[in-house]
DNA sequence: TGTACATCAGTGAACGCGCGTTCACTGATGTAC
DNA sequence: TGTACATCAGTGAACGCGCGTTCACTGATGTAC
């Protein structure tokens, strides 16, 4: 009995994860190796080792190591997905230059977890379709379809969510890559998301 | 003699490279590669295979697996910037809507090397720096500026050509991620960089 | 309440992978006298 | 013109790397009777 306690479970809850949770602490631990990792870096290995799990185990909650990292990836979709909704007492301008704003401060702030969104989530569809979850396209469609005109064409409109979206990715990219000096990117994100791109058409 | 014949350089030159080219041939052949092989996957040994080289022989030629990569890179950036001269007999905003899409279509067609370019060359300077290869900024910069009132501030320039650019660099990094479907990619180029790209003030 | 059994989340050992890079080397070429 | 020697672009063998993934397994838990 004595020698029967030294489990794999208590030894694992010791760690500071209960049973059943393992997924989910696989997925929190993956998102903070993100904050400083770059994705890469990233492996299914070490995230089991700070959650003090064999490597193995994963494999009990993931098929494959890029269905974690797919995992990961919607996670961090929803955390920019908050960013994007408009606040209460904003006019519609307000709203969608803001949300531009918040999305490259948000891929300022989460690098690695940035790419992964864009580089690893299956294609996207058009932001007339229904699912918000899937589609980054979604997060900016209200605040740019509100400074349209009611009459526009589906076609107009996404491609006015396209121009707009084209200009805080590629902002949000180029940061990254260091193609903008970071000391500059601040104060440069509120120049060029200003009032000259709310002429979307 | 009939023995000796057979050595590295008689070798190597049958495989189509003359004595002195193997940076030359490296280079080439790397960018072949790139045309078909994710940048992930390209490796220094690939290159020196194709080239019918010891993968050791590269290392005669750079210092690093790195510095090969950074040649590829020069080279792609110097293609790219072939694409945005402005042609004759074109307006300032025809020649600046026409580098934008090169710019995309670029990207679109070498999609690894796009990606090289973008990622791993060394950070990069403001557009009123001196040096045009190094800096990617520039190819947009000369398109850009003739559109601006002719007293516009450095910073105001500045701001314009960083708009433009993360414009179509949003746009090609989209169409490169799958968030936009390919097949509507060639036609959304010229909605999404259009006559409205013009008002960058 | 007790027993038999299925389920299931873990374990640790092992594998193959191709890579970048190092090493000591060799043979051809150019140069000085 | 011949010889001695330095240079230099190649060679192939070897190394370590940590990874993702597979495998056969074990021990705890829940359920049927």
């Amino acid at each position: 009995m004595t020698r029967n306690d030294n489990t794999v479970n208590i030894n694992a809850s010791v760690r500071g994860y209960h049973h059943g949770d393992l997924r989910t602490a696989a997925v929190a631990e993956g998102l903070k190796l993100l904050e400083t990792t770059p994705l890469a870096d990233l492996s299914l290995r070490e995230i089991a080792r700070n959650v003090g799990v064999s490597a193995t185990a994963i494999y009990r909650h993931f098929p494959e190591k890029n269905a974690l990292l797919a995992a990961l990836a919607q996670d961090g979709l929803r955390q920019l997905a908050k960013l994007q909704a408009p606040k209460d007492g904003e006019t519609a301008a307000e709203s969608f230059l803001a949300s531009g704003r918040a999305y490259v401060r948000f891929a300022i702030a989460n690098p690695a977890l940035f790419k992964l969104i864009f580089t690893s989530l299956p294609s996207n569809t058009h932001p007339t379709d229904t699912s918000v979850e899937g589609s980054p396209a979604w997060l900016l469609y209200n605040n740019v379809s509100r400074l349209l005109k009611q009459d526009a064409s589906a076609v107009e409109r996404y491609v006015a969510v396209l121009r707009a979206w084209s200009l805080v990715h590629g902002l949000a990219m180029l940061i990254l890559d260091h193609q903008v000096e970071r000391t500059e990117a601040e104060q440069l994100i509120d120049q060029v998301i200003n009032k000259a791109s709310l002429k979307l058409t």
